[in-house]
DNA sequence: TTGACAGTTCTATTATTATCGAATTATCAA
DNA sequence: TTGATAATTCGATAATAATAGAACTGTCAA
């Protein structure tokens, strides 16, 4: 059932290592969780709050998706992106195991 | 309470990131879980496990300590490791509030 | 079509990390 | 004491990662 073995793990582990990138996803469980219904874009936005440039954020956020953390669909010329609930859960899971 | 700042988080995050110390902090947690009662040792026993020399053990569970997922003490001539529960339930918090 | 804007890719640089071998320290037992 | 064993520290090396600037791509609106 529940099946991530050590690479996967580690992996996310990694993907959450770094501070910038763990705000970045913070922020963008923030805003899943909360009333934005017409969340989009991010990269724009959330680039000011963390004071790094466009190019850092897009590698990180191609770092989080790889872990398969978030899922990014492109929305016209925004980009959206959202937790992978299932990833998460089953990352829980592994930690509440110890 | 519960204060886990970015900063910690990111610290327990990296020291879980590599895969041989995972590994490493994976065999510690099984031991002090189940019925080793004896458990002492650690370095010399794991080492053969993991195949990886002495100095890199060492490091990695220096690692784990400055990230207070482990609490070491030495016993004579050799190291007890064992898990952190307090850092553990915190982390776990932390994850299972995303 | 062109211009503006969001995001990506490429390339390079700097910093961090994993790892090992050699030397060193600590502890115990003979 | 001395020798053996467990673990740490030191010094070096190779691999990985974070970040930025410049150039590029895709999308939309005028």
């Amino acid at each position: 059932m529940n099946h991530m073995d050590t690479k996967k793990i580690t992996k996310i582990m990694k993907a959450l290592s770094n501070p910038n990138r763990f705000e970045l996803f913070m922020e963008i469980s923030r805003r899943n969780q909360s009333s934005y219904e017409g969340e989009d874009c991010f990269v724009f936005n959330i680039m000011e709050k963390l004071n790094i440039g466009a190019p850092t954020i897009s590698h990180h956020l191609k770092e989080l998706s790889n872990a398969d953390l978030i899922i990014t669909e492109r929305k016209g010329k925004l980009l959206v992106a959202r937790i992978n609930e299932q990833t998460l859960r089953e990352f829980s899971d592994v930690i509440n195991s110890k």
